[in-house]
DNA sequence: GTTGATATGTTGTATATACCAATTCGACTT
DNA sequence: AAGTCGAATTGGTATATACAACATATCAAC
């Protein structure tokens, strides 16, 4: 094991900090392992046991080990697998599972804001809003229909062409820099009415998931509003849950 | 500013977190306010500069406050609006709307675990599951139907008894020290069958929504799997998605 | 063999103290 | 009026120590 450098500028608990990651990285201590405990490394690295107890508790806050009262300290199983990125559209979430998806654009035309819109886009009476209907298929199979609203004032060169081929969100976020920053989304059972019954290919009263979104940006600023309707039998929504 | 107690078996840091986060749900210390410098609150509370440092620390990793070195230690700005827990029980999760829930224990047994339920639950073939049914209401209405599944060797002592007055994870949490630290959920739309329209009183076939969840604890044991219904045309699932 | 006390090791919490680093602000100088 | 210096205040880090709470192994007594 290295030692932690009394003479580095870097406070002696980051170092120790660094020292035990680096461990872990290397694989010289793996998941569930034990690793030394507070009073060996005190005494290896000469520090108090305050130091070393500082570096292992913002380790165990970081969730790159856990504790047990009178066990000992040990390396948390990785957290990668249990990180899903939640904010992602459609294609990326699709395509992080290796599954071929395309889209079809529907519809694509600029229109007024309804009443509600203009609430939930926080937008005045006067500005309109881009109507983006999507069909979303995997391997040639219809799998959801996808409605979004966009502030025209946000992307006014928008257009059909550009979102031929490519995701919505890729669009929004390299021609007119809008990245999302965070969204609420709210999922609703429904049955899938006649047109969407026929546009997607199954029976009309069949089970689906609508999703109900609305994504800000980094200032607060409301992005888009997406209704989206997922079929029942092919689509399952996923999501991780995290202790606050 | 209420006091910390020497008395209480709670550790003082932790009070004193309390106390600070009090002050900050009451209004008294408002976002980009200055909190006491350490110095003063260890003063006042009559404790150790190390554990006024400690309630703080804890109190800006989790973005409660946050510090400005030679100035001072200073509330937030208000994340809640975006922080919704989204690992609490149905009872935590609705009374923090405000509305009134109650919860019936309809089943409560020991049994063998399926094959599906061994895999899930990381559990050898000779171990023991607790299957609990309850029936959640709201207003008196029912609402929900959730059955949950636990390894007996997690919390043998647990009984009928226990659950009649008081949530599952409250339970768990303080009789047996069981603390839920992350969960994979997913989501389905399903029509209620016989059984759950009639425990449920609505009609059969209606909308819901099949919440399938795992429960994990922090050193990732599998603590819980629970199967729930809740009837679509009452309940609608929000949450809250954020860029990694 | 089982039980129970004991010893030892672990983390959890807390104190008292010390010095360092960044900021603020007033007093003083120019 | 502007700049400079230094004292005071704030958080940042570190030490040495102590006792509590919990887990586990060991060994003696039954």
């Amino acid at each position: 094991m290295r030692k932690v450098d009394k003479e580095s500028p870097l406070p002696l608990y980051y170092q120790l900090k660094d020292i035990i990651s680096e461990m872990i990285e290397n694989e010289e201590l793996k998941p569930d392992d034990p690793i030394p405990s507070e009073r060996e490394l005190c005494e290896y690295h000469g520090v108090s046991r305050m130091t070393a107890n500082k570096a292992i508790t913002s380790l165990v806050t970081e969730g790159v080990l856990y504790r047990e009262q009178g066990r000992g300290t040990f390396v948390a199983r990785s957290k990668e697998k249990h990180q899903i990125s939640n904010l992602l559209g459609f294609t990326e979430e699709m395509r992080r599972r290796g599954l071929e998806v395309s889209t079809r654009l529907l519809s694509f035309r600029k229109k007024a804001a309804t009443k509600r819109l203009q609430q939930e886009l926080e937008l005045g009476s006067d500005q309109e809003i881009f109507e983006i209907i999507r069909l979303r298929s995997v391997s040639g199979e219809p799998y959801a229909l996808e409605t979004a609203y966009i502030p025209v004032a946000l992307c006014a060169r928008l257009t059909a062409e550009l979102l031929d081929s490519r995701s919505l969100y890729d669009v929004l976020n390299r021609e007119f820099g809008l990245e999302a920053d965070y969204a609420y989304q709210t999922i609703e059972p429904v049955a899938v009415n006649d047109y969407e019954s026929e546009i997607m290919a199954i029976r009309e009263g069949a089970l689906a998931l609508l999703f109900s979104r609305r994504t800000y940006l980094r200032n607060n600023v409301p992005m888009e509003v997406t209704k989206a309707i997922y079929r029942g039998d092919r689509y399952k929504y996923e999501i991780v849950l995290k202790r606050s």
